[in-house]
DNA sequence: ATCATAATAGACCGATCGTCTAATTAAATG
DNA sequence: CATTTAATTAGACGATCGGTCTATTATGAT
C-alpha cells in the first residue's frame, strides 16, 4: 500500500511542485494496481486515487470518463506486458521454448511477489467483458492477439531450431498457450500457491508435439 | 430471460399453493443465472429478485444475508455440474477418453444457447475469489478439487483402455484439464465463439501422453 | 494588469447496496 | 371462533459510491 504524506493544497499547484510529480501517469499506475486485483467494474474511482493521494476534482481532468480511464489504463497495461514479453522471447541467449519457460518464471514471481493479489489485467477484464463498455471487448481481443502472435513467432523459431514439429500448426498453439495461461494464473490466484502455475508450464511444454 | 406470471401474494401463502412455488429454490435459480453471468460481487440482490418477481423483502426471509446466498447458489451448481460430470464421465457406452469430449460439447451447446453470455460460475467467482467473503475460497477450491477427482478417475480408466500411457500423472493431468478449461470458458466468452473451446480441447486431447 | 488555461478541492445528487421493521395473511391451538 | 404464532411480503432506511460540477488557486501569454 503506497501511503502519502503531503496534505493536499487547493488550487493550482506550485510550478516547482509540479514538475516532480506527473499526476496522470501516477493516476494510471494507481489504477492498473487496483484493477489487476479487482477487476473494472468492482473498482472504485475514490480508492484508486487514495492510493496516490490525489482528489477526486483531479481525476475528470485527466480523463474525461471512468471508462476513458480504463481505456489507458489497458493500454499502458499492454505496452508494458508486450514489451516484457519481446525481452524474454526475444534474447537469442536462450533456445526459444526456454525464453517461453523464462518468461513464465519471471511472471510467476510477479504473482508471488505480490502475494497472489494481482492478476492478469486483461485476463480479469477479460473474464468481466459483458459488465464492461462495449468498446472494451475488441481492444482485449486485440491484445490477446498481440500475445498470440510473439508467442507463434517463438514457435516458428523452435521449429527451425528443431525443437518442435514442423507439421505443428504454430498459431492455434499459441492461442492455446494464452487460453491455458490465463486459467493457470486465476487458479493460481485462488489457491494462493505457484504450483498450478508450474503444472500447467511443463504439462504444455511435456505436450508439446515434437 | 425468465418471467414471472403469477404476482406475489401478500401474507402467509395457503397451504395447498405454497406447494407450487417454491420460492427459495426459484431465488437460488435466478442467482444462478445472474452470477454465472456477472459474478458475485457485481451483481445486486434486485434485479434477482425482479427475475423471478419476488419483493426484495422475501430475501431475508430465506437467507440470512448475500453471503448466505452466495453459497447456496454456489452448492447448487456444485451439485448439478458434479451430476452432469458423473452423466458423461461414467457412461460405459463410450471409451473414457471420449466421455470427457461428450462432456465438453454438452458444455459448448451450454455456451452457445445463453450466447456466451454465461460462464461456468466456480471460474467466474474464482477469478474474484479476493473480492468475495474468504469463506468462498476453499470452497471454490474444493468444488474443483471434486471436478478433478473424476476426471481424473476418468483418465486412470483411460490407462487400462490403452489410450493413455500408463506413466502418467493422473491427477496432475486432471488440473491441467481444469485449469485450462477454465481459461477455454473465459476466452470464449470474450470472442463470443466456441471456436476457443475447441481447439483448446482438441490441443489437449492430442498432448496426452499416450 | 489582465485574461485564458491548468490544476486541485471537495460538495453534490442520484443510484444502488444490503438490511431491517412493519404489515399482512394463514395456520395452529385451545 | 378467538387468539396466538408462523410465514411471507412491502417498502423504508442508512450507508456508500458513482460520476459530475463549481469554486479556488496558480501559471503563462499578451
Amino acid at each position: 500500500m503506497t501511503l502519502i504524506t503531503t496534505k493536499p493544497r487547493r488550487g493550482r499547484p506550485l510550478k516547482s511542485a509540479q514538475e516532480n510529480r506527473d499526476t496522470k501517469a501516477e493516476l494510471i499506475r494507481s489504477g492498473l494496481e487496483q484493477l489487476t486485483e479487482s477487476g473494472f467494474a468492482s473498482s472504485g474511482i475514490d480508492p484508486i486515487l487514495k492510493r496516490v493521494g490525489v482528489p477526486k476534482g483531479s481525476f475528470y481532468h485527466y480523463f474525461s470518463s471512468k471508462e476513458a480511464f480504463g481505456l489507458a489504463v489497458i493500454e499502458s497495461y499492454a505496452n508494458y506486458f508486450a514489451n516484457k514479453l519481446d525481452t524474454y522471447l526475444l534474447d537469442e541467449s536462450y533456445p526459444p521454448l526456454m525464453r517461453i519457460k523464462n518468461f513464465a518464471d519471471n511472471a510467476k514471481a510477479g504473482l508471488e511477489r505480490h502475494h497472489f493479489k494481482r492478476g492478469c489485467l486483461v485476463g480479469n477484464l477479460g473474464q468481466e467483458v459483458d459488465l464492461l463498455p462495449e468498446s472494451f471487448r475488441q481492444i482485449l481481443i486485440d491484445i490477446f492477439d498481440a500475445w498470440q502472435l510473439r508467442v507463434s513467432q517463438c514457435f516458428k523459431l523452435a521449429q527451425t531450431h528443431g525443437d518442435l514439429s514442423t507439421t505443428a500448426d504454430c498459431d492455434q498453439l499459441s492461442e492455446c498457450f494464452w487460453i491455458g495461461w490465463e486459467g493457470a494464473v486465476s487458479r493460481t490466484r485462488l489457491v494462493q500457491s505457484s504450483t498450478p502455475l508450474d503444472n500447467y508450464l511443463n504439462h504444455f511444454i511435456a505436450g508439446l508435439p515434437r
